[in-house]
DNA sequence: GTATGTTTCGAACGATCGTTCGAACCCCCG
DNA sequence: CGGGGGTTCGAACGATCGTTCGAAACATAC
């Protein structure tokens, strides 16, 4: 066989929703295919798909193109693979968080700023051997929302659809007087929020904590109180607005 | 003189802040500028700067690569004037209704839902001529806060900076029992959902009102609605919530 | 008509892109 | 020592990239 690609490959890439990788993923992989996947996560973070070249990030692994190839078999290939490798054990962890959260709370649903922690504080303390690296995975993870093209879209929507309805669900039993509609937008709403602050974006207007341990956990408690108040607020009765005083834009 | 270096081109995109572009750009441009910046927008919008090439836009626009080159000289500064010719008034809007609601309201500040409508509206509904064009147009503008490499961080920094500056004053005004910071964080966070409901990426998983007009302004409503909550518990003592109970993430 | 300056085009440049191919390499079992 | 499957590499492929250049097409003024 030339290729394994019955091995690591696809035995990642064709389930549609999380896959089970084992925790460590293939033990026995070669060294050359782990340095290509650290490569592809901190260029397509930095540049994207489009703008990161595979000789780019054969150079930056120590390899050479064909090398890349021959693991991969396309680079549309190595950024599916360097994707899920991140992203699948965060959602594996929102979950089992949520499993947690509904297991001690019996019958009535958990509140809602525990079950916003269940979602973001995954994302924003990724399990990562370098903490410098920290940053990096998670621009990996934004860009998976933000880049346009379908490579992007799709995997996007399977990796993470089950984790919504599962969330979505959560917090509409946590605010039964909110219809199940304003409890969805809301949540995007939040996921978000979620994106801008993973992208970086945030980083050039904003003093940051030095630890990052510490910045990441005051930023997690700003952003859950920040969007729980969103989500209660999220049906309510709206006080009277006047819409018509801005002038020059209503088109 | 072989290019109109100064023309246009450097007239929009030297000027650190809201350039002042006459409201209809140069009535006596020639059509094919204005042709290349329509397809410059709605492939950039959908494709990302890395991955849309020059020749697509110039076919798009049904001209040749040498006009837009003689035009812009770069496709870089082709970017830089389709973006400005999209997010240049929407600031100016967003500013100039800032301004009405601080002469209205005398010495009080205005609620936070009023400066909060100042800053989303401009941005949900741009002045568009086609109404079916303003999806894209949102793109565009999105892509901008999206888009990794420096020439979309630097420009954006400087487009959206005064504004910025200004709506955090307004908005640390409003809620005087709130720190600048607690303000400031808030208010990023209400940039980044605006980002994503306007990146598109909420359309796929919520159905729209059909009609445009009517989407953005529920829209609108839930996203003021949101946001208000979220900068209002902004500085808010948390209850306690239980850090401790999530397990598998900790690191 | 000619002259002048602006706009557009086709052709081509060198560079880089993703991918392919065959030879060399390594390691381990015979 | 010999051989074979799994890896790695350098070289090259055709395609496409952003940019440049000189000539044609154009309008306008004399």
């Amino acid at each position: 066989m030339e290729r394994p690609e019955s091995s690591t490959l696809h035995a990642v890439s064709d389930v549609p929703d999380v896959p089970d990788v084992p925790e460590v993923p293939e033990s026995g992989e070669s060294a050359t295919k782990r340095r290509l996947l650290d490569a592809a996560e901190r260029l397509f973070a930095e540049r994207g798909f489009a703008g990161t070249s595979l000789r780019a990030v054969t150079e930056a692994a120590g390899t050479s193109v064909s090398a890349a190839n021959y693991h991969f078999g396309t680079k549309q290939a190595l950024l599916r693979a360097a994707l899920l490798r991140r992203v699948a054990p965060v959602n594996r962890a929102r979950l089992a968080a949520l499993d947690a959260l509904e297991a001690e709370a019996g019958d009535e649903p958990p509140a809602v700023e525990l079950l916003l922690e269940a979602f973001l504080r995954p994302a924003l303390e990724m399990r990562s051997d370098s903490p410098e690296r920290v940053a990096r995975i998670r621009q990996v993870a934004a860009r998976l929302h933000t880049d346009p093209p379908d490579h992007m879209a799709g995997l996007a929507r399977d990796l993470f659809r089950p984790v919504h309805e599962r969330f979505v669900d959560a917090l509409a039993r946590a605010l039964p007087e909110r219809s199940r509609q304003d409890v969805e937008v809301a949540y995007h709403f939040t996921v978000g929020v979620l994106v801008h602050l993973i992208s970086g974006h945030l980083d050039s207007c904003q003093e940051r904590d030095p630890d990052p341990r510490a910045d990441s956990e005051v930023m997690l408690r700003r952003l859950i109180r920040y969007a729980a108040a969103g989500l209660r607020a999220a049906g309510e009765l709206q006080p009277g607005i006047g819409r018509a005083r801005l002038q020059g834009v209503t088109s």
